[in-house]
DNA sequence: CTCTCCCTT
């Protein structure tokens, strides 16, 4: 079904080492402590030089010297996230004292290189080499001199002193994925590298943008390219060269033609796990039922052994697929793009890519964000080809023809571009930029998102008129980790005596998949019957809030939430988070009270934050938002689903999947939002609604 | 009758 003997993508194979730059992690609390050993120290300098950026040491830091912005160019495997910090600490970059920042989009990214750091330079993780994520530091301001960072991190700190002064590089990792967090933190580094002549860039990606981070970065108006602030050098990768098949004819259905392909490998290719990628958990369960049932008549002495991987697996599940496979077993991975970047399963050799992606895309028109299935961009296809490729040369297949992979697009479009921007802009005016729709964005999202997001805040009173932050509640608005609407609803919540409740509430609805869903028969039963103890009529943020309260009664036990099939990480994550918060309304002097069980008072203030999320049951039996009249259902997953249709709700969020859904729901009366949003309500309440 | 995926002093 292949064309055979394309020509091979991947042709650079890195020398063999017994070291795999890998920030896999599937659970971050089981970090090891490190101790020093000189014995493992001498290997570690060997494997140090091995890898392919050493080749490029010198070279990287006399770029430095003459340029403000480096653009360093490297597949992942290359080295260059632990190694380059460590260069510009032997080179003495910051022996007056100040700090090599390093960012990462992933929490456990940033924990797992800064031990992998420490453990290279010999010392205790903390000391020269740290971390900063929220709730975790680990460095010492007196010592550390690589610290590694989550970006919110390193945008909080530009909050406190906007010019870095205590940082004399910063470098940004992975560049390439884009997040909403990396397009910010560039526009603003860029302006703070015209006010900081010392401070150093240097912005480590995949080459596919390589091009535009330079143009974004040089500062040099001139033709003379000898002024130029900025520079690219391109390093070697080690992954191993990775064999790429194309399907002659368009597949008419990608998740059986990725179960036929997978068969077909099976029975003809020598030892070697594979994965496979789908867009979502449905596919993934379908196709793995499908291999399942194949695996049946599996005539070979090799067994398959089927593993789905997706987000909103259980924990226990998800750490099934980095189990080394057993002897007389092949492993076959089922996987949705979190095998693509956030995770790396160990072992692969054989890759197919069914060549779609589903992705998250805000629309300003209807304040809607959708899920949506689309080809995946030629970055994406070949970041998922080289995980065939880390520990041996391997192959991939993708399941569309090679004329469909030039005609994709170059890279994924960056988060920034399609996404609600509302936290965003307030998050950027507190840092003191007016004019968002004038900011240096390294890709300008639509003005429209923009106009939504700056009418969104001038509802809530975050803005005024002319666009400046409000004072107080704006600037205070601005210090909250969480959505704008979330913020202002805390902000109320002493006026409307319930403080306590609101922030239960808002913590838990930070943590997806509070209830786990057990894919046993019996269990899945058992966990409908189980979240039903906790169901109350007003929805599904009441509904929280008594997991939240039956929780901390329960004494926060782990047995308790197994009992009750409820997520034991995410509720300690929810406590956590719930804690950061109750320490900002406190300096806000905001009362910490509780409403004692007055659920109209928290349903009240919830209206307070929410009220631009509301919808009405027109008389079709359908529902309508009152901002932008889009016609819309209850989600299945809301406590309201089986019970009878209120006429007014408050949403935390749409979805655009099958169908446009609403999801954590609570049910409120017309008259408060007139009551307590007349500002948005005076007009739009008095049309005829089924009330 | 449903669920790409991260992250925040």
């Amino acid at each position: 079904m292949f064309s055979a003997d394309v020509k091979p993508r991947f042709l650079k194979p890195g020398e063999r080492s017994t070291w795999e730059e890998d920030k896999s992690d599937i659970d971050p609390n089981c970090a090891t402590a490190f101790v020093y050993n000189p014995h493992v120290s001498l290997s570690l300098e060997q494997q140090r030089e091995s890898l392919p950026v050493f080749r490029n040491r010198n070279h990287i830091l006399y770029l430095l010297e003459k340029f403000q912005t480096l653009v360093l160019v490297g597949e992942t495997g290359c080295g260059k996230s632990t190694q380059v910090p460590q260069y510009l600490l032997e080179a003495g970059w910051s022996s007056d004292g100040k700090v090599i920042g390093v960012t990462e989009s992933r929490r456990v990214a940033a924990t797992t290189l800064a031990a992998r750091v420490a453990e290279e330079k010999g010392s205790l993780l903390g000391q020269t080499v740290g971390y900063s994520i929220r709730f975790d530091d680990c460095f010492d301001p007196e010592h550390t001199r690589i610290k590694y960072m989550t970006e919110g991190i390193l945008l909080r700190e530009m909050m406190a002193d906007p010019l870095l002064r205590n940082y004399c590089v910063i470098m940004l990792d992975e560049v390439h994925e884009r997040t909403l967090y990396t397009d910010i933190v560039m526009g603003l580094l860029k302006k703070i590298l015209r006010k900081q002549r010392n401070l150093k860039l240097i912005v480590a990606s995949a080459t596919v943008d390589a091009e535009q981070l330079y143009n974004f970065f040089n500062h040099n108006s001139s033709q003379d390219m000898s002024k130029d602030t900025s520079v690219i050098l391109s390093v070697e990768g080690r992954l191993y060269p990775v064999d790429i098949h194309y399907v002659k004819e368009p597949v008419p259905d990608y998740v059986k033609a990725l179960v036929d392909t997978a068969a077909l490998i099976h029975e003809h290719e020598p030892l070697g796990d594979m994965l496979a990628f789908l867009t979502g958990q449905e596919e993934v369960d379908r196709a793995v039922s499908l291999l399942k049932e194949l695996a049946v008549n599996n005539k070979s002495n090799l067994k398959p052994l089927v593993l789905p991987m997706y987000g909103s697996l259980p924990n226990s599940e998800q750490l099934k697929v980095f189990r080394s496979t057993p002897r007389g077993l092949r492993k076959i991975v089922v996987a949705t793009n979190i095998a693509e970047t956030s995770i790396t399963i160990p072992g692969i050799v054989y890759v197919i890519d069914c060549g779609f992606v589903k992705l998250r895309w805000f629309n300003p028109e209807t304040h809607t964000d959708s899920l949506v299935v689309v080809p995946v961009s030629q970055a994406s296809a070949d970041q998922r080809a080289g995980r065939a490729g880390r520990i041996c040369s391997g192959k991939a297949y993708r399941l569309y023809s090679e004329a469909d992979f030039n005609a994709l697009s170059v890279a994924t479009p960056p988060e920034m571009q399609r996404s609600d921007l509302a936290m965003a802009v307030l998050q950027l005016k507190a840092l003191g930029i007016d004019n968002v729709l004038r900011f240096n964005f390294p890709s300008p999202p639509p003005a429209r998102n923009l106009h939504s997001a700056l009418g969104l805040l001038y509802a809530l009173g975050a803005i005024d008129s002319n666009g400046h932050l409000t004072e107080p509640l704006g600037i205070k608005m601005a210090e909250f980790p969480i959505s704008s609407l979330y913020s202002k609803a805390l902000m109320v919540s002493g006026e409307f005596g319930c403080s306590e409740e609101i922030l239960s509430i808002i913590a838990l609805l930070q943590v997806q998949n509070v209830f786990t869903k057990p894919s046993g028969g019996q269990n899945a039963i058992k966990a409908r019957i189980a979240k039903r103890k906790f169901e109350v009529q007003e929805g599904d943020l009441l509904t929280l809030l008594n997991v939240y309260t039956a929780y901390v009664k329960h004494d926060m036990s782990q047995d308790w939430c197994k009992k009750y099939f409820l997520n034991y990480k995410g509720l300690r994550r929810a406590q956590e988070i719930r804690t950061q918060m109750l320490h900002l309304l406190k300096r806000f002097n905001i009362p910490i009270i509780s409403c004692q069980g007055d659920s109209e008072k928290v349903c009240r203030c919830i209206t307070a934050g929410l009220f631009p999320n509301a919808a009405y049951l027109h008389y079709s039996g359908v529902y309508r938002t009152v901002r932008g009249d889009q016609e819309l259902y209850i989600h299945p997953t809301s406590v309201l689903y089986t019970l009878e249709q209120p006429k007014w709700l408050l949403f935390c969020e749409i979805l655009h999947t099958n169908q446009i859904y609403m999801k954590d729901l609570t049910v409120v009366k017309p008259s408060w939002l007139e009551e307590l949003a007349p500002h948005f309500y005076e007009k739009t309440i008095d049309r005829d609604y089924s009330l």
